[in-house]
RNA sequence: GGCCCCAUCGUCUAACGGUUAGGACGAAGCCUUCUCAAGGCUUAAAUCGGAGUUCGAUUCUCCGUGGGGUCACCA
């Protein structure tokens, strides 16, 4: 760094999809390496091919910046679209410079251009630091006068890159390993403008399961992130294994904040390999976030989950049954499941018994499971209703359940009361729908056991 | 095919040239238990192959092999 020696990275993506996982990943790393040596990252809109960028996909992408905690300053955005001039500028320069030149080209395809520009290539071959790799050599000569813009007022993509990089002040650029094949020809573009050469770092791919490019072809909505956004994930999870694909802090520790991620970080320990996106880690890390949450929160999140997807919204129910919830989710988009398995509506309205299902089938009988249960309600009746809890109901009725078979009693309890064959204990089960409706839903268990 | 990159358990990975090759996810088993979940404990599981350098290679070099990427007037 010649002028300056305050980093400068930036996060180029061009608005033509979802924001890319591979792409957020990219970014946060930017963001780590910024961050821990005091460095600023910068944000520029590729958006120079006007077919297929859209003003959605760049929201998308500011948002999940956002989302990630990536704060960066959006206000004054550098478009490329928007420096049509600076780039023809360098172009007429690099032509007087005779560093370039106006080509007559034969025209074998349709919307190909008579004369484009091409750079005088001077073949040779080109050694950059990598910081990830080490020294990278690649003969340029194959390269030829390659194309470097459409027309005066049209540069093509290494162009407009090197030229932007070289406005804003960059000089360091961490980017995908794909990146590897566009620094050759970028470099000797620096050169014939007068830029100086910024440090690289390629990172590896994020793949496939067959161990391919992480594909939308494969992975469907899954390579975005506003698939994570959507099924709840927390930003905090969803950083801390971004991270961890590709780099570790050197330790045995799993779980991280960005804050500390940026504390350990070094860019020199990133791996070269490219790394298989494993959801079920996600999965794992998500849910450990997820258990260091506040109750209050937990609590919102699963009123919010259950009220949109059934209509229930009894505020004392919900309260009561957040542990149970918080136990068997990994990410809060697990609710919904839950709630299409029917796994939650019993806590809030009375369960279709099936009169099969309530006898218990490792050898209990219908007269057993009804008998069983006429014994537990009576015992229940004279409970009084605020002692109702789960530990009180256990106690009352453990005896009962060790004389007659614990299979035989508990199972046709819980089956009451909850009409499914699997679900929380009775005795949560219990303390959670009250005295009451515990015997209202025995008494309908009795009914049809006779029938 | 040319060029480029890469290579430790199934997966993510750790290991100044000297470790019984460590951890995590997942899996399996056990405990707990009426079922599920959670939790606890335990187990299985890897240095791609061959040369070389070295007293000693997961680690350094070379050659294979395998995988991936890339070969635009797209970004």
């Amino acid at each position: 760094m010649k002028n300056n020696d305050k980093i400068i990275a930036r996060f180029p993506p061009s608005p033509t999809g979802w924001f890319h996982i591979g792409n957020a990943r990219t970014a946060l790393f930017n963001y780590f390496f910024v961050k821990k040596n005091n460095g600023q990252l910068l944000f520029r809109l590729e958006d120079t091919d006007k077919e297929r960028s859209n003003d959605e996909y760049s929201k998308d992408i500011v948002e999940g910046l956002k989302w990630l905690g990536i704060d960066i300053d959006f206000n004054n955005v550098y478009k490329q679209s928007e420096h049509s001039a600076t780039y023809r500028k360098y172009i007429e320069k690099m032509i007087a410079e005779d560093k370039a030149y106006i080509s007559k080209e034969q025209v074998k395809e349709e919307g190909q251009r008579a004369e484009v520009i091409r750079l005088k290539n001077p073949g040779k071959k080109v050694v950059f630091e990598d910081m990830i790799r080490g020294a990278v050599e690649v003969d340029t000569t194959e390269l030829g006068d390659f194309v470097i813009a459409k027309s005066i007022d049209e540069p093509i993509y290494h162009l407009a890159v090197v030229v932007d990089d070289f406005e804003m002040g960059v000089n360091h650029i961490i980017r995908g390993e794909d990146g590897i094949y566009n620094t050759p020809r970028q470099i000797l573009i620096q050169e014939a403008i007068g830029a100086p050469r910024p440090v690289y770092a390629h990172m590896p791919f994020i793949l496939n399961q067959d161990r391919s490019k992480l594909s939308k072809r494969q992975q469907g909505e899954m390579v975005s992130l506003k698939y994570y956004r959507e099924q709840g994930y927390s930003p905090e999870a969803m950083v801390n294994f971004l991270a961890f694909i590709g780099w570790n802090p050197g330790d045995d520790t799993e779980i991280m904040s960005m804050e500390e991620i940026i504390n350990k970080f070094d860019i020199m320990k990133v791996q070269k390999a490219g790394a298989i996106f494993n959801i079920e880690k996600l999965l794992w890390i998500n849910k450990e976030y997820l258990k260091k949450l506040p109750i209050e929160k937990i609590q919102k999140e699963i009123k919010l989950r259950i009220t949109q997807n059934s209509g229930f919204q009894d505020d004392e129910i919900i309260k009561k049954i957040t542990p149970i919830i918080l136990e068997r989710i990994n990410v809060w988009s697990d609710i919904d499941q839950m709630l299409k398995d029917g796994d939650i509506q019993y806590f809030f309205e009375k369960p279709i018994l099936d009169k099969e299902m309530i006898v218990w089938k490792k050898g209990g009988t219908a007269e057993e499971a009804a008998e069983n249960l006429k014994l537990v309600s009576e015992v229940f009746e004279k409970m009084d209703e605020n002692k109702f809890t789960s530990e009180n109901v256990k106690e009352a009725i453990w005896k009962i359940a060790e004389e007659k078979g614990k299979g035989n009693v508990l199972w046709p309890l819980r089956v009451s009361l909850s009409g499914k064959e699997k679900s929380p204990d009775p005795f949560t089960l219990c303390g959670t729908l009250g005295k009451t409706e515990v015997l209202s839903r025995i008494t309908i268990a009795i009914e049809l056991l006779s029938k």
